[in-house]
DNA sequence: ATTTTTTTTTAGATTTACCTAAAAATAAAA
DNA sequence: TTTTATTTTTAGGTAAATCTAAAAAAAAAT
């Protein structure tokens, strides 16, 4: 199997295929906090193993090997989420790092039984799709709040933001996980969103309406 | 704090000092399953970071903040056995493994609550004492199987071996941790035991017998 | 179609934990 | 008390993952 870095790698850059199919160097050096030179390192070795293909200066590609041990890696960081806040009470803007680590612990057997421990839950406690043991998850297809018009209504479902800083601000907002909203205004000054939740009228900025992920439960 | 191979290096400085005060070099590198030369750099780079006295060809004793260290490693593995065995329902000869890595997770907010969630358990599944968070617990006295003269009785309260062979042999024997047994004779020829347990009698060898530990209720 | 900027790669070093082989210290045996 | 055996340390080297600085390729701008 792999390194925890080699895991950390595979797993950025099946996030980052998300968006765009070739992967850059410079993007992933980002995301592991770490610099390009050494990126490159990596990318050659994790080609030499069969886990991305790679043609110099034009980023890479998982394989399916390399995406299938990605899943992997996502699915155990999401259940230990879900261990983390339904057994052990921990906040939703409590739990990334924490998984971040538990993440890499290698035990087939371990991950099934907690799988199994905690029900078979569907999805994280951001709203992120857990993928069951062969790999296999529904492709979620949320609209984002800022894509949506005045009168729209939904539920949010999910955030494309973990950090602590986000989740405990929507906490605060009451924007968390199976609210009700709807929108009543788009402000032309600075694109600001005006939603309705829980009877209570609130203002959110265009960066905050970006990660908020809505299933529109239809129009008005 | 300190790297995995730090932290598995002070845990076996600290079982190993339980036996002989002083440590040795050899000793220890079976244990890491390394090479004496490897742990005379490690030693030295403990003795620097404060965790360990060293002097040269005298072997290490661990300072206080090493055993503070050691204990805090002990204390997560027990917990991480117990909640192994009682939430996920592995066997005892299952968990060690799994135990030697969640071990290194790096956060007090999740030890702290997993040690509530498991309802402060005072032992592990093998019978060993659990740490508390201000790494204190019972000094446990048990006497070893093997140091039982005919007649004694008692209640297996731990074992001293950890191998998956060793404790699948006592699982498939009905020798586990809480029952009852008595001492009805001692072999001559090779030392083996004969015990009573749940109404059967065995027979133990010797090399079983030593790592059973048994808190005797009473001679007869 | 050049020039400039950005991105990516190479080259050469560093750090951690390990290794082998040989030397030095200590302990055990004759 | 020498000799022998064991234990421990030193010296020098390797592999993994990182770094900086400089070179090369690709993309963007003029």
């Amino acid at each position: 199997m792999q390194s925890f870095t080699e895991e950390n790698y595979l797993k950025i850059i099946y996030h980052l295929a998300e968006s765009s199919s070739n992967v850059q160097t410079n993007a992933i050096a980002e995301q592991m906090q770490t610099k390009p030179a050494s990126v490159t390192d990596m990318i050659k070795k994790l080609a030499e193993k069969g886990y991305v293909d790679y043609v110099k200066y034009q980023g890479v590609t998982l394989t399916e090997k390399g995406k299938n041990a990605a899943i992997d890696i996502v699915r155990k960081h999401r259940l230990w989420e879900v261990f983390l806040v339904d057994k052990l009470n921990f906040k939703w803007d409590e739990v990334h790092d924490v998984a971040e680590e538990l993440e890499h612990i290698k035990s087939e057997t371990l991950i099934e039984r907690l799988d199994e421990f905690l029900g078979f839950p569907k999805s994280d406690p951001h709203g992120d799709p857990i993928p069951d043991k062969n790999g296999r998850f529904a492709k979620t297809h949320f609209t984002k709040l800022i894509d949506l018009k005045v009168g729209d209504g939904g539920t949010i479902t999910g955030v494309s933001q973990h950090s602590s800083a986000f989740l405990k601000l929507l906490e605060k907002l009451g924007l968390t996980l199976g609210k009700q909203i709807k929108i009543n205004d788009v402000t032309d000054f600075d694109g600001s969103v005006e939603i309705l939740v829980a009877d209570k009228q609130i203002n959110i900025s265009r960066e905050v309406a970006k990660h908020i992920l809505i299933s529109s439960n239809g129009k008005n």
